[in-house]
RNA sequence: GGACCCGUGGUGUAGCGGUGAACAUGCGGCCCUGUCAAGGCCGAGAUCGCGGGUUCGAAUCCCGUCGGGUCCGCCA
């Protein structure tokens, strides 16, 4: 045994005791014939105090630096009354030393340990393990542990049984790019790597374990944002004999448990409110609102429908929408910051935004667009939205996707700017009635919104036939805090709606066939009604973490370029391996032939 | 595929056309028995991400490139 206690564990209980601390040297004052030494494990950090009258003990210490793994055998003893360091759990004793010794000496590291922020992100990553070492990181990981654990608790509470699905599967080219791996056995074959384990979980449905989970890694090859990863993780859930209301149910239990377990600093209002997909669009222009605070959007269609100012007349005329967004107190926003928020609604595809400023002292309108408008209009728009002297209006008019996503977009950063985040409070939705289909343009046809086995609601089927774009589907989504943390729906389990399903799609039976015959063959033996969900654990530990990215919630995370800066993973691999799995490099396809990279590469050609 | 931001001793920053490239911390040495970001003195440590260009002169300006990040597209 290296140790008799943890780093974090000694108490004045403990007085008067000899014990055995190991760990890391977190910091080292030296006082010449004193040294204290912080010494640190993931539990804590202990006080260790080296007398020169204990010779070897001190030459330890002497030698000693940061990250420095030591043993240290001592006497626990109180602090005298002024020493008495109230900032740590241990604080109120210290480890007078008797025997030490260097169980591994330590580089100077890239990383302070005791320090944390500022340094390059990269750094961070090719020295994870050194940055796991810090307090963040491990109140990351452990929060994390504690959900997956309550999660796991709950639901085998519950009757959920945890079962584990393949990780070589078959590669579908429905969805997000599949990672693909080469069977050696099959020249010419792939496995892929599960985007999510759905149909898996819809067969463990047909063979009858009604309520199943798992903690699923899922893959998908797509590119990262700072809260997406080549690779993550999410409780995976599918049950039988349930519809939609014993999901949401089930879930918003879960969370709310689990809420106050793991972070019941924060607080979350429940019941979880429900807003279908439309509202949640017309509302707060977005299908993830973040509901900490209220900013909605108001709709001006109707006070312009005569309007002279073209830019709202054309865009009315072209099927499109006025709607506003009202920023309280902003009007003395100068010019600078307008552009500004212009910019954002460019970035959400707007052409332009319309602006009008209520001064204050009730003066006159500063505005970019008023004196187009028709007597009366700029009043209407005023009273619509509830104008207040000292609010800045914010105007965009265009095609609906273009107003709600530059809406979206300006409603996030004025309440960024305006500090209406409460960053402990939790704002949990639900998002409902999800339309089945979006017209794909591109392809002049429908694509599925959640995926093809969603069931539409029963009201809604004979839409499927008369008007498949009005058509709502079993599907919703958990959304926190404006991130999607969660969606799934009911599935269908009637042969002839997937028939129907896979018409609409453009999926011809063949293709069905090749792609889900074993889904379809499955359905055919006695499927249950069943549906699930799956929320997004990296997503949930990043909010309830108070953390921006999900890589400080990821032990090994990558980066946007899907490079493990630490291993250097992608790299290649010998030749010797490429012929066992029978894949020949392919010079890539570049726009111009007289591209060097693939000379530069050593690439062959085929 | 695209837009924007960042890259200077081990680490974090300053410098933004002429400096001995500055400061803090860490590192090495010396002093110091109550510190907890210990303190004091001394010292070493930088091809200013890389390549090219402009200029009498480039960390600084321009072009390209590499790496990291944020976002758009993408993510059933």
């Amino acid at each position: 045994m290296f140790r008799s206690h943890t780093c974090g564990e000694l108490r004045d209980e403990h007085i008067g005791t000899e014990v055995t601390l190991a760990g890391w040297v977190h910091r080292r004052r030296d006082h010449g014939e004193l040294i204290f030494i912080d010494l640190r494990d993931r539990y804590g950090i202990t006080q260790v105090v080296f007398d020169s009258l204990t010779a070897a003990a001190h030459k330890v210490a002497e030698e000693a630096r940061s990250e420095y793994v030591l043993q240290v055998r001592g006497r626990v003893r109180p602090r005298p009354a002024e020493a008495v360091n109230p900032d740590l759990a241990t604080g109120s004793v210290e480890l007078e030393a008797l025997e030490a010794s260097v169980l591994n000496p330590a580089r100077t590291t890239p990383l302070y340990i005791s320090k944390e922020g500022g340094e390059d992100e990269a750094l961070r990553l090719k020295y994870r393990y050194l940055d796991l070492r810090r307090e963040r990181m491990q109140r990351n990981l452990i929060l994390r542990h504690r959900m997956i654990k309550f999660m796991r608790d709950f639901l085998d509470r519950e009757g959920f049984l945890e079962i584990e699905t393949p990780i070589l599967i078959k590669s579908t080219p429905e969805g997000a790019r599949d990672y693909l791996v080469p069977a050696r056995l099959h020249p010419g074959k792939f496995y892929a790597l599960p985007q999510s384990p759905q149909q898996l979980k819809q067969l463990l449905m047909v063979a009858g374990y009604d309520k199943y989970f798992q903690i699923a890694r899922c893959f998908r090859d797509e590119d990262q944002r700072a809260d997406r990863q080549p690779e993550f993780t999410q409780l995976d859930m599918e049950m039988s004999f349930v519809d939609q209301e014993d999901v949401l149910q089930l879930i918003e239990r879960l969370f709310i448990a689990l809420c106050r377990a793991v972070v019941p600093h924060k607080t979350l209002s429940t019941p979880f409110p429900r807003l279908t997909y439309q509202e949640a669009i017309e509302r707060y222009g977005s299908d993830k609102p973040d509901l900490r605070y209220d900013l909605e959007l108001v709709r001006l269609d109707d006070l312009l429908g005569d309007t002279p100012f073209q830019v709202f007349r054309g865009a009315l005329e072209q099927g499109g929408q006025v709607k506003g967004l009202r920023a309280p107190g902003c009007a003395s926003y100068s010019r600078k910051q307008i552009d500004e928020l212009a910019e954002l609604a460019r970035i959400g595809g707007a052409r332009g935004l319309a602006w009008a400023a209520l001064p204050a002292d009730g003066g006159e309108v500063r505005s970019s667009f008023a004196r187009n408008l028709a007597p009366g209009e700029l009043q209407a728009i005023v009273e619509r939205m509830g104008g207040q002297p000292g609010d800045l209006l914010l105007i965009v008019a265009d095609q609906p996707a273009v107003v709600a996503a530059a809406l979206d977009r300006l409603r996030r950063e004025l309440a960024s700017r305006l500090g209406l985040i409460d960053p402990n409070r939790l704002s949990f939705a639900w998002i409902v009635d999800f339309p089945m289909f979006e017209w794909n343009a591109d392809e002049q046809r429908w694509d599925a919104v959640h995926h093809p086995f969603t069931a539409p609601r029963d009201e809604d089927l004979p839409l499927l036939d008369s008007d498949p774009g009005r058509a709502r589907a079993k599907a919703y989504d958990i959304v926190l805090n404006g991130y999607e943390a969660g969606g799934g729906s009911i599935r269908i389990h009637r042969r002839d709606i997937q028939q129907k399903i896979f018409d609409l799609l453009g999926i011809s039976r063949e293709t069905a066939m090749a792609q889900f015959g074993h889904m379809l063959e499955a359905f055919e033996y006695g499927a249950p009604p069943h549906g699930g969900i799956a929320p997004g654990i990296d997503r949930l530990a990043m909010i309830l973490a108070d953390e921006h990215t999900i890589r400080e919630v990821m032990a090994f995370p990558k980066t946007q370029q899907a490079v493990d800066l630490m291993t250097n993973a992608p790299s290649p691999v010998d030749e010797r391996q490429l012929e066992e799995l029978h894949i020949a490099l392919r010079r890539p396809l570049l726009h111009s032939s007289t591209e060097p990279l693939c000379e530069a590469a050593g690439w062959g050609v085929t």
